[in-house]
RNA sequence: GGGGCGUUAGCUCAGUCGGUAGAGCAUCGGACUUUUAAUCCGCUGGUCGACGGUUCGAUUCCGUCACGCCCCA
């Protein structure tokens, strides 16, 4: 429901109080900013009301000529601007901008320029010609598309008529069809479309020649009563409208969008502009983070941050990022993993706890994998690995009820109904599984293991035991198969440095993994906690990189003494939150869930 | 790292068995006062990814490179 979108009885009325709103409105805002440039920051970022969300008494902002040019605008700016200055003096910041430009050559936009930019080019320079700011930001809208239709989507021609309503919508106009002296635009704002419905006699003269010289793409803003057209469609009869921002390069075809998929991740902008299902994925993905936060908080859990540089990069095994500070002149690590900091976290007594953000590991790319990507972590006290299965069974479930309505949903042209149980198997015998000629009692055999592992083509180092053996066999043979959602436990030690051992298997670690589609979705396990086994692991990890294992782990102290003091008994967990978001949005690149993934530089 | 495919107008795509290229949309000019990808008329618009080779002639054939996509390691 629009707050704004009141019946207006008496349009000029009231008109003089929505000026004298908006100008306190703006008052405090200039008092606010008046209290220096970091509390400008913090109040754009967190204090200052969207305007749309409070109410005003008369939907009317009145005429653009009212706004343009008084006191507070000109001190805003000038503020604004110095604020600018100072983020932009001196330092290293300043300087690396500077070079980036210097060595763009000429600049390269303009190697692109062609005769449709220069058109719009001198479309705009016209405008500064004319006075006034050619980018205003004064023009506020009272509503947005998508409320606009939900209020008024059901009313016919004779009610919208009888009960006029003045609205102010702005947004980009995506379609324009001109047909002499009346024309129709469709504008689009974070919600929707509207159209709009311009008369030459309504508007006049001066405006709609303007309006005719406008592009698609230009963002615009326009005042009017609320009526359905003669076939049928809710749009705004505009009254007046402005330009607040002229598009100098042209959006992609109207009808068939934007496919070029290097365009699509490079220019992401262009890809949200144009296509709404690119702009669903990422809604999509806040709910999904949203869920999980709130599934979490609901089980009074504590959301952390841990650090991202860190000086011994583990809890996992990958290879890491390498950064330099340069006042401690000390190499760190891009994490690849916050897990040994938020089992730090449990020994301190927060018990439950997560955190949802980057990690990063110096790896290929490919559909699955972006250097960095999007973890869930979280670490709870007195429980073990078959209560995370159960947890991450419950959250994949309400996560397709919450998003889907349904725990029957299609990946990729398969169908999954999450409603079954979900299997659980054991390594060996998902290797047993997939490999019908191997033999159950060599299961353990280095030997026979390692011959399999040429067979199969898998290169093998001459340090690998019996473990890491069957990791590579069950990776090559086993995971693609694991469509419908499954639980593989039993992982080995070996390949398990941090994961608590079985008490009757010690071959063994009460560990899991989580695959769907043929992938790996999550890793759970009951956490190591004596510290002297966790000790001896990362011995065993230190023995492997030494032997010219990269991926191997570091051996941490400090985690180890942590230990020392005792952590309680802890299961943790880690999910892949890009390759969820693939699944609950039929995504068959993690490119396309990841707003900016990596690319080599144009 | 290996293999396959792709790169042509702003966008989406054709095409040239080797003779320097087309369509739709967009732009530009014109007509049109209720359109829905508006319609109609007219005009523009290209280093055919880059470099090299073969050839009288290469956007087309060959090679190398760049970028992208897919598969494999």
């Amino acid at each position: 429901m629009p707050e704004r979108a009141q019946p207006a009885q008496e349009p000029l009325d009231g008109h003089e109080d929505a000026e004298g709103e908006a100008l306190r409105a703006r008052g405090e805002q200039a008092q606010r900013r008046r209290q220096g440039a970091r509390g400008l920051e913090i109040g754009r970022e967190l204090g200052q009301p969207d305007p749309l969300l409070r109410s005003r008494p008369v939907p009317h902002q009145g005429p653009e000529d009212r706004r343009g040019g008084g006191q507070y605008h000109r001190g805003a700016r000038r503020r604004a601007r110095s604020i600018h200055g100072g983020l932009a003096q001196g330092g290293p910041v300043t300087d690396m901008t500077d070079k980036q430009q210097d060595s763009g050559a000429a600049s390269p936009d303009r190697a692109e320029e062609n005769k449709l930019i220069a058109e719009r080019r001198g479309k705009l320079a016209a405008l500064r010609g004319r006075g006034g700011p050619a980018f205003p930001n004064d023009f506020r809208r009272t509503a947005l598309a998508g409320q606009l239709h939900g209020a008024y989507g059901e009313r016919d021609r004779e009610w919208l008529e009888a009960n006029p309503t003045r609205v102010s919508v702005g947004g980009r106009m995506m379609l324009k069809r001109s047909q002499g002296k009346v024309s129709f635009a469709n504008i689009a704002d974070r919600t929707g479309q509207i159209q709009l419905f311009l008369q030459r006699d309504a508007v006049g003269e001066e405006a709609y020649a303007d309006f005719k010289t406008w592009d698609v793409g230009d963002i615009v803003g326009a005042t009017g009563l609320i009526f359905r057209t003669n076939a049928g469609e809710l749009s705004v009869r505009v009254e007046s409208l402005r330009l607040l921002v002229k598009s100098l390069r042209p959006l992609p075809d109207k009808w068939h969008g934007l496919a070029d998929v290097e365009m699509r991740y490079r220019q992401r902008y262009v890809d949200l502009i144009v296509n709404e299902a690119s702009r669903n994925v990422f809604r999509t993905r806040a709910r999904i983070v949203r869920y999980l936060r709130d599934f979490l908080d609901a089980l009074d859990f504590l959301e952390v941050e841990t650090p991202m540089m860190q000086p011994i990069p583990g809890g996992a095994v990958a290879r890491p990022f390498v950064t330099h500070h340069n006042a401690l002149d000390l190499d760190m690590y891009l994490r690849i993993a916050p897990e040994l900091y938020l089992k730090r976290l449990v020994a301190g007594g927060f018990d439950r706890v997560y955190e949802i953000n980057r990690n990063f590991r110096n790896e290929g790319l490919s559909t699955q994998h972006n250097p960095e990507f999007t973890m869930l972590e979280l670490y709870l006290a007195y429980a073990d690995y078959r209560d995370i299965m159960d947890w991450v069974e419950k959250a994949i479930r309400g996560l397709a009820e919450t998003l889907h309505g349904s725990q029957r949903l299609t990946y990729q042209g398969r169908e999954y109904d999450l409603s079954r149980p979900f299997r659980r198997v054991t390594v060996e015998q998902a290797i047993l599984e997939n490999n019908p000629d191997f033999d159950p009692l060599s299961m353990r055999d280095p030997t026979y293991l390692r011959k399999f592992c040429e067979r199969l083509g898998i290169p093998v180092h001459p340090h690998d035991g019996p473990g890491k053996l069957q990791i590579e066999i069950f990776e090559k043979t086993a995971e693609h198969t694991l469509m419908d959602p499954t639980f593989v436990h039993a992982y080995p030690a070996e390949v398990s440095p941090l994961s608590r051992a079985n008490d009757a298997d010690p071959f063994l670690t009460d560990r899991f993994e989580f695959f769907l589609a043929g992938r790996e979705l999550a890793n759970g396990f009951s956490e190591l906690n004596d510290p002297e086994d966790q000790a001896a692991r990362f011995r065993a990890q230190v023995a492997r990189k030494e032997r010219g294992d990269e991926e191997a782990m570091y051996y941490d102290a400090d985690y180890v003494r942590a230990l020392e003091y005792g952590m309680p008994p802890t299961a943790g967990l880690g999910v892949g939150i890009d390759r969820l978001v693939m699944f609950f949005t039929d995504s068959p690149s993690i490119r396309d869930v990841i707003l900016f993934p990596h690319m080599r530089p144009e």
